[in-house]
DNA sequence: TAATTTTACGCAACCGGTTGTTCTGATCTT
DNA sequence: AAGATCAGAACAACCGGTTGCGTAAAATTA
């Protein structure tokens, strides 16, 4: 059904009985135009509605004003707050954005960046898949000289640009602020063991405990399986409560997880925070809906898709390889999930 | 920093002595080309790691094997559960897909319609913003032959294909629902009234009350503004109480507004569902983990999402225009916000 | 063995732009 | 008046593929 024509830079320099070069000058308001012919091809555009083919122009140019996004799921609101703030610099910047999903899947997350690649993407920016435990496809890119920047979940194994958050430090603070509030029993529901923030949150939770004279105990860092779905928070709790594991606080690597330890935990009739406090991570919007609102850490997820912008961008206007690594702070936001037993039973 | 130079097909080419359209028909098992070629020109191929350009190849086929994909936010669950529906599909077919966000915008929806049409997807699917008034813009896409398929907010003014669900037997159906639980002062808190879901969960809410023998009332017709966010339900929620308007049961057009609905009414300590009971729209996974958990009309959006892909390739296989509308129906689920306050008492 | 068909490949145009170089006629210089 | 300068525009190659058509050599047929 494609029987239309559009119009195109040929058409115009026909009609007007000059040449195409002449069209694609006059265009782009080259000096060395005359005025008269310049307007009359304007006309002639806007009479036609002409529209300068992308296609043709990125063939020509090498170059398609347009970034790749990799992200492991759409549906989680921290990575759609990233990819809006990547989304209205890199519009502002002239580039369109093209977003995939890797569906936390290994696979496909190869699948698309060579998609990405051969579509001819000026730039990547990845936040990698919870399986992905080699970066041949990323090395592509580096080889060919197309700039990538990695955020939040970074391969370790890769010299490339970044922009992360603290996680060590975010851990830190609220396994401090859990044991500043009075609790002694610290557990910690650990992300999947192959991403670096996982293993960086499980560092800062050791230290906090260790730097206030608490002991690091194996059994009170629990393994939620390879996800951070909610489901597996639930099941992980109850994993722990029916090992008759009973803490005082769990800090979760992530908002999801917490709210699913949440759900067993008030099935199972334990009051939060009384008997167990909670802090989860990311700031998700549910963490202000749930009973207790949960205490979490906020990341500056739009700052952090700007940022990947600027990072990238920096890359492709640089003339010799380029790599910088911001690192953001998580600020931890308190709320009644982790308010210590003592004050809590006050305001009530 | 561009100093890589990619193998292309010419390259191939003169390193085999041969021309390059042998090399191109090679790569694609083209029978006039002898076994012996074909496998000389694979083994290069691999050797260089060719990859074909798919500019080039969009540009001389006039098609690019991408749709384009408009939604208003990525960050509502509903919208990046359709997209992975549309993925799983285009992948599968061979297309790739570009996802934009309207921002709820109507300015940023022209832009990124026009992106996408100067980026030549072969198709595009949308689900307009709550601001979108005009269709012009997409007009251009079916002067130009382009395919639209729109699901869920559909443009009322376009003749196009569609996937949307029965927005009024499900509102009917909500409402019901209530009346069936001995509610017999339902309100409805409307949505964006440009949007024709808005319109059809209205008439559904209203014919549920006269078949069942309730009447309306102007008051108990709720306006949230323009938005669909917690904080706009919230709101309307304080101020339908000031105005001393007391319903035993409200419906809510999606579910972010009936959670700020339920947080309000849980401010003001009146009980869900004993005093109120609510029902939402969606089934956004919060449903489930506020408290009491909220009734909600399921909406199947991976289905919306592929079968999305299937119309637009349809229309993009089809010799002729081609429109089709397909509706599905949203289920119903009963939870525990909308039982009846008699049947909740029993249970408890 | 000559005529015919097949097989395997080359030629060249095309898709729609960009851009370095060349050409032409007018104006300027002295 | 002859050469230099320059504005304005044309030429043609290029980006990296696809494809209709032509054709030489090999294989088949008569």
């Amino acid at each position: 059904m494609k029987e239309y024509k559009e119009t195109t830079i040929l058409d115009i320099a026909r009609e007007l009985k000059v040449s195409k070069s002449t069209v694609s000058r006059a265009l782009k308001d080259h000096h060395s135009i005359g005025e008269a012919t310049k307007k009359a091809v304007l006309d002639l555009a806007k009479k036609y509605n002409y529209h300068p083919n992308n296609i043709a122009y990125s063939l020509s140019k090498k170059s398609t004003k347009t970034i790749g996004v990799i992200v492991p799921l759409l549906s989680h609101y921290y990575f759609s707050t990233v990819i809006s703030g990547i989304e209205e610099l890199a519009y502002k910047e002239g580039y369109k954005v093209i977003i995939c999903q890797s569906a936390e899947s290994y696979d496909r997350e190869v699948i698309v960046s060579q998609t990405l690649l051969s579509s001819k993407v000026d730039g990547l920016i990845v936040s990698i898949s919870r399986e992905t435990n080699n970066s041949d496809h990323f090395r592509v890119y580096q080889q060919k000289n197309v700039p990538i920047v990695f955020f939040d979940r970074i391969c370790p194994d890769l010299e490339a640009s970044s922009v992360c958050i603290d996680d060590y430090q975010g851990a830190f603070n609220a396994v401090e602020h859990l044991i500043k509030s009075g609790r002694k029993k610290i557990a910690h529901f650990a992300g999947p063991p192959l991403l670096k923030i996982s293993q960086e949150r499980i560092k800062g939770y050791k230290d906090a405990l260790i730097k206030n004279g608490l002991a690091f105990e194996e059994e009170l860092l629990i393994d939620c399986g390879s996800a951070l779905e909610q489901e597996n928070g639930s099941q992980a709790a109850q994993k722990m409560l029916d090992s008759g594991i009973r803490p005082d606080a769990i800090f979760a690597v992530c908002d999801p997880i917490a709210i699913g330890v949440m759900m067993t935990l008030k099935k199972n009739n334990i009051k939060i925070p009384d008997e167990i406090g909670v802090v989860g991570f990311c700031d998700e919007p549910i963490a202000t809906i749930i009973e207790p609102p949960l205490s979490s850490l906020v990341q500056p997820a739009f700052k952090i898709g700007e940022i990947s912008v600027e990072l990238l961008l920096n890359q492709i206007k640089s003339p010799i390889p380029l790599v910088e690594k911001k690192v953001l702070s998580a600020e931890l936001k308190i709320r009644e999930s982790s308010i210590s037993p003592t004050i809590f039973n006050f305001q009530d």
